[in-house]
DNA sequence: GCGATCAGAT
DNA sequence: CACATCTGATCGC
């Protein structure tokens, strides 16, 4: 995970560790196991080190944007024609065997390292340290390939988000998957362990926990941008500026609704067109020339969407003297999200010349959705992804005042012993104050500003 | 001298 | 813009 992971990355008490290869200093677990939720860059840091020798769970689109990556420089130099071969960065995960003219295969120093487990499906896998896990990949909603994963084993049942987006539509897909309804909370408190089973933790991508406000669902966000992009001239061309993996909605949707297809550059497309989701494999083309529509190279843009002056980088034609809009996916919360769009149609209408069109698509849930997700199932325990270094744990605590309502109830006093129950009550009145200082701030900026006045 | 790791800017 | 990516400095073998 990226910096920050509680517990050195791993999914305690199983010795599995979820996107991190690279041994922390201090670490002193050995992984029997390694998960991959998807192929941000954040996520397979260690996994570069030609020394990685470790099988690797994740889908079978992750395998695949993986093996295929191709960092900047390396693009660059290949497309401009220095370098012939690409050396892609995770090419040593897999090594395919030998295969000599005579037909005969050779298999030393081949190998597989990346295993692929196809969406949905329950699947025991033997751990090196001989112990058994069924493992379960979800769809997270994040970007291609990203995964959540459902651990059951010996040692109670974790569900690990990965990165996520848990919009509406994403909450009933869970609660309509047979192999998340086990574990969905019921409307009776008492009825835990018998009819149906209990989470012992969630590992939540807490990315955005600290945003309280809502933000607008993709399906809003992309339908706000076709209605501004079709106010737009008939001739005008568009930049999509999908910098990262995860815009790709924004893509299909603007692909829809003009019933166009969106040149990509070679990498981009190389990709698009080697994973499962069939709406993503159509629609690019490598023909700059066939449409108006542009997410190529960022820094190498085509000339259909070069700018014409580049010391006036806000200029609004093109090298080719097309009119340029810029599509740049932001974080936006829904209000000011109506309101832009309010404001820029009026801008249009007004005949203004427009550079630019945002769109709020976000690939990370803020504190409500993540509160509605985490009560389905009311777990024991909420684990955060990642936190802030920087706050020495202070946000953990505030972490876990946010979710303390959407955990499993706790069992009545009667059923804890004496000296247990005393000692939750004083960690209770101790923790009582802070924690109703941090409740204050949840929302802003609050808790960081707290942490920097303690530093 | 290289790779791993981190801070900082975009 | 964004919170993923790139860059350059630093550390350690």
């Amino acid at each position: 995970m990226p910096p920050g992971a509680p517990y050195n990355s791993f999914v305690l008490p199983y010795r599995i560790r979820v996107d991190a290869f690279a041994t922390a200093v201090g670490q002193e677990m050995v992984p029997a196991l390694h998960l991959l939720s998807h192929t941000h860059s954040d996520h397979i840091t260690g996994l570069q080190a030609k020394s990685f020798g470790s099988v690797v769970i994740c889908s079978h689109d992750a395998k695949e944007m993986l093996l295929r990556h191709e960092v900047y420089a390396e693009r660059s130099l290949h497309e401009n024609e220095y370098r012939a071969e690409i050396n892609r960065t995770y090419s040593h995960l897999k090594i395919d065997p030998l295969i000599c003219s005579d037909g005969s295969t050779y298999y030393t120093g081949s190998r597989d390292l990346l295993k692929a487990l196809p969406l949905n499906t329950p699947t025991e896998i033997e751990m090196s340290n001989d112990e058994r896990v069924t493992v379960t990949l979800f769809d997270a909603n994040h970007c291609p390939g990203a995964v959540m994963f459902l651990i059951q084993g010996d040692q109670g049942a974790i569900l690990h988000t990965g990165d996520f987006r848990a919009e509406p539509w994403f909450l009933d897909s869970i609660i309509h998957n047979p192999f998340l309804q086990p574990y969905l909370a019921t409307d009776d408190s008492h009825s835990d362990g018998t009819f149906n089973e209990r989470l012992d933790a969630i590992y939540l991508d807490t990315a955005c926990v600290m945003s309280s406000s809502a933000v607008p669902t993709k399906a809003c966000a992309t339908a706000g941008l076709i209605q501004l992009m079709k106010l737009l001239p008939p001739t005008a061309y568009f930049f999509i500026n999908s910098w990262t993996w995860g815009y790709e909605d924004v893509l299909k949707a603007i692909s829809r609704a003009f019933r166009s297809k969106i040149h990509l550059d070679r990498y981009k497309y190389a990709v698009y067109t080697n994973i499962s989701d069939p709406v993503l494999r159509a629609i690019g083309t490598r023909d700059e020339a066939s449409t108006r529509f542009h997410a190529c190279e960022r820094f190498e843009r085509c000339d259909h969407v070069a700018v014409a002056d580049p010391h006036r980088p806000t200029t609004s034609r093109s090298r080719k003297g097309d009119h340029l809009v810029y599509v740049n996916p932001v974080t936006m919360d829904t209000t000011s999200w109506e309101s832009y769009l309010q404001e820029t149609k009026l801008r249009i209408a007004g005949g203004e010349t427009i550079h630019s069109l945002l769109v709020p698509l976000s690939r990370h849930s803020p504190l409500p959705e993540l509160q509605s997700f985490v009560s389905l199932f009311r777990p024991r325990r909420v684990v955060p992804n990642t936190l802030i270094p920087g706050l020495h744990g202070l946000d953990w605590r505030a972490i876990d005042c946010m979710f303390a309502g959407c955990l499993a109830t706790p069992p009545p006093p009667s059923e804890i012993s004496a000296s247990a129950a005393a000692q939750l009550a004083t960690q209770e009145q101790m923790d009582t104050e802070m924690d109703t200082a941090l409740q204050n701030l949840v929302g802003g900026d609050g808790v960081r500003d707290l942490a920097e006045k303690w530093a």
